[in-house]
DNA sequence: CAATTAATTTAGAATGATTATAATAAAATT
DNA sequence: AATTTTATTATAATCATTCTAAATTAATTG
């Protein structure tokens, strides 16, 4: 692992805040104010192939890099913002339900965040 | 709904191909072939809102678009094919442990494809 | 240690998918 | 039929990401 690799790690595996390549970058260059995008991508790709992070991709939101520590996604329909939560695992279900060549899952469900429903529901009380 | 959106709604929804822009802009072509990729953009983007199809982002792949109708996906690790399936499902179970807001979820399991199982056994025994 | 080789990073160009803009055409409304 | 609205076209612009070649750094070998 080269000196950035492990760095872009870091940030990735200590946060739980769903970066973006831009994000990470900025970090990055806190400490290192001569780094190029070019080496966020080329280790964050590094990265992804060793299954040391993962990507979550949400619709109209740009990508975020996440921890591997197992955990499912809620995503609010409205904000699109993004949490963690651990749902029951499905793993043995699932397994018993398709047969051979289960690897892993990934979980997403959508809500309405507690703030977005308060916001609607005051929307609704006015018209 | 317009006569593009018409038929870019039934492109998307009649197939189980999980589609990609380019794919459905050439099915669309094969009946008009004056029709132009922004108007495929602009009426999946519609089509998206309005809650009529669905995009389906797999990492790597170009993303789909899927009709509405509740399944869950299959990807393969391997060679990225996607396939429908239905498991039991969770809104129940969900629901209970999230309590307030929750509107659907969106589930994807990884594993190996038949084929690719056989492909990388094969290799497997060779070395 | 010096020299060679390999791997990483940089800088910036290239690509590709998507969106934006402005003009035109079609549809709907008055 | 005239006016207003909406959709479509053509093309330019944008943005994220990847690629390429050169430069730097690290690792390996004699």
């Amino acid at each position: 692992m080269t000196k950035y690799e492990k760095e872009v790690f870091a940030i990735v595996n200590t946060s739980c805040e769903h970066l973006t390549v831009e994000q990470i970058f900025q970090r990055l260059k806190e400490r290192h104010p001569k780094v190029v995008l070019a080496t966020v991508y080329n280790n964050l790709n590094k990265l992804l192939e060793e299954e040391l992070i993962r990507k979550v991709s949400i619709e109209g939101m740009p990508d975020r890099y996440d921890r591997m520590e197992k955990h499912d996604h809620l995503v609010c329909r409205h904000c699109g913002k993004l949490a963690d939560v651990t749902f029951k695992d499905l793993t043995a279900s699932l397994r018993e339900q398709m047969g051979d060549g289960f690897l892993y899952y990934d979980l997403k469900v959508y809500y309405l965040c507690p703030e977005c429903r308060k916001k609607l529901d005051e929307q609704d009380k006015k018209e």
